[in-house]
DNA sequence: CTTGGCTGCTAACATAGGTGAATTTCCCCG
DNA sequence: CGGGGAAATTCACCTATGTTAGCAGCCAAG
């Protein structure tokens, strides 16, 4: 059942059959989460990691003062926290934005790959590298980019990594956040996130009803959002 | 040579002296960089990583618009480009911002480590899961910490950092960047470098002068910052 | 069918931070 | 010691984004 990730690691490397295997077996159980509920909370030892395969859930952390930043946004076939097995407690929280349906991996097994599957290791590493990867690109988005152009490269970035999972339908995706949501993972404040989408659908970049996202026009988007997939590293090979 | 990036890994877990004596035999030559000048340049396909054994560094992206972000500081002990071995690519440049002295290891190396010391894998590979965390702390940083906090967390960070390579002396350390620097750093202009800046002298929480910092109030200057160093796990355990 | 609570949306006003342009200070180098 | 260029600093003004508040639409629960 974990065929998602399988298809992930597919975007990157060559998977033979007994490291398929090997993947099949490594999961303990299955977990549900409702929507709003922690699936890691921040700080907490850990001695298993879960992996996504249903609903989208996000990496945040909450500041002194209240707020909220999510720093990572995930989707079906995402190891939200395999980096726990190394650093053991983590520095954030991993949330359920929708009803999720988590695979969970004791932190034993994953060892275990460690130990005897050289090759299948470097993939799951390389997927910790392309989280490390799309985390400086955030930097750059937050640092340097307009709201709007924040805002279109991760609708540029989200359509790319849902079409690897085969989670779009043409030019359109689920988008299950609210703005407040939203919000917090682009760095702004509510209202500003809802002048934002005004601002796309006015110039006919991109339609957003219920939660379906539709792009209007690709080529003027990756323009708005200075977007390059690069970071993504969805290329097949060797590693 | 290679003391500072065993030294650092010190701080997470035991090294054998095997360990030890692995990592001093994969380096394959030592090279000199100019400030300024490129360690390596976005985009080029690599076959070498290079670690750090003096001088500061910094990973960066240039946008469209000329814009530059910086998405890591780098200190003596770093390995600026360890997750290269899996990329292959790189997303970002990294360029020296002092003279700087680098330890040239090949991906060959880093991939015969993988397939035969399993215990120095998973030390490598929480070096790279550490970047990761510090890119997250980060985007919390630029999502919601006010210019002056975000200035205060880096100097927490950065003292705390030189410090387990042994290169402070009090609460002063050497910060060899100009303005302009840490205003790609921060996200913000080089105006507003120079307000907050002013503002943390005249608060009396930090000296800057030439390029030696001193904090002057560590615990003030933590609460301006908000700052909690989980993310650095500089915590020794078994990984 | 009604109600309450979330979510989206808007408006009016406030401010952190950006921009462009001097001016001053600091050093490096001859 | 003197000159030149980079870096720091300051100023005046501008704008993107934040804040507070209110209202409307929707939907789940009763």
């Amino acid at each position: 059942m974990i065929n998602p990730l399988v298809l992930k690691l597919e975007h990157h490397d060559v998977l033979s059959s007994e490291e398929k295997r090997v993947l099949e077996s490594m999961i303990s159980r299955m977990r549900e989460f409702r929507a709003d509920e922690d699936i890691v909370s921040q700080g907490s030892r850990l001695t298993e990691s879960n992996l996504l395969l249903e609903g989208f859930a996000a990496r945040y952390k909450i500041l002194m003062n209240g707020r909220r930043q999510i720093t990572a946004l995930h989707v079906i076939g995402d190891f939200v926290d395999l980096h726990s097995h190394l650093l053991k407690k983590l520095d954030h929280g991993v949330i359920a934005l929708t009803p999720c349906q988590v695979a969970v991996v004791s932190h034993d097994n994953i060892r275990r790959i460690t130990e005897s599957h050289p090759h299948l290791t470097r993939l799951l590493w390389l997927s910790t590298l392309i989280d490390s990867a799309t985390h400086r690109e955030w930097l750059v988005a937050m640092g340097r980019r307009s709201a709007l152009g924040h805002f279109a490269h991760l609708i540029c970035e989200l359509f790319l990594r849902l079409q690897a999972v085969q989670r779009t339908d043409g030019y359109s995706f689920q988008l299950p956040l609210t703005q407040a949501e939203l919000g917090d993972t682009l760095g702004i404040s509510t209202v500003h996130v809802n002048r934002v989408v005004q601002e796309l659908r006015t110039d006919r970049l991109i339609t957003w009803q219920g939660d379906v996202v539709t792009i209007l026009d690709w080529n003027r988007l990756i323009q708005v959002a200075d977007f390059d997939p690069t970071y993504l590293y969805l290329e097949r090979e060797p590693r």
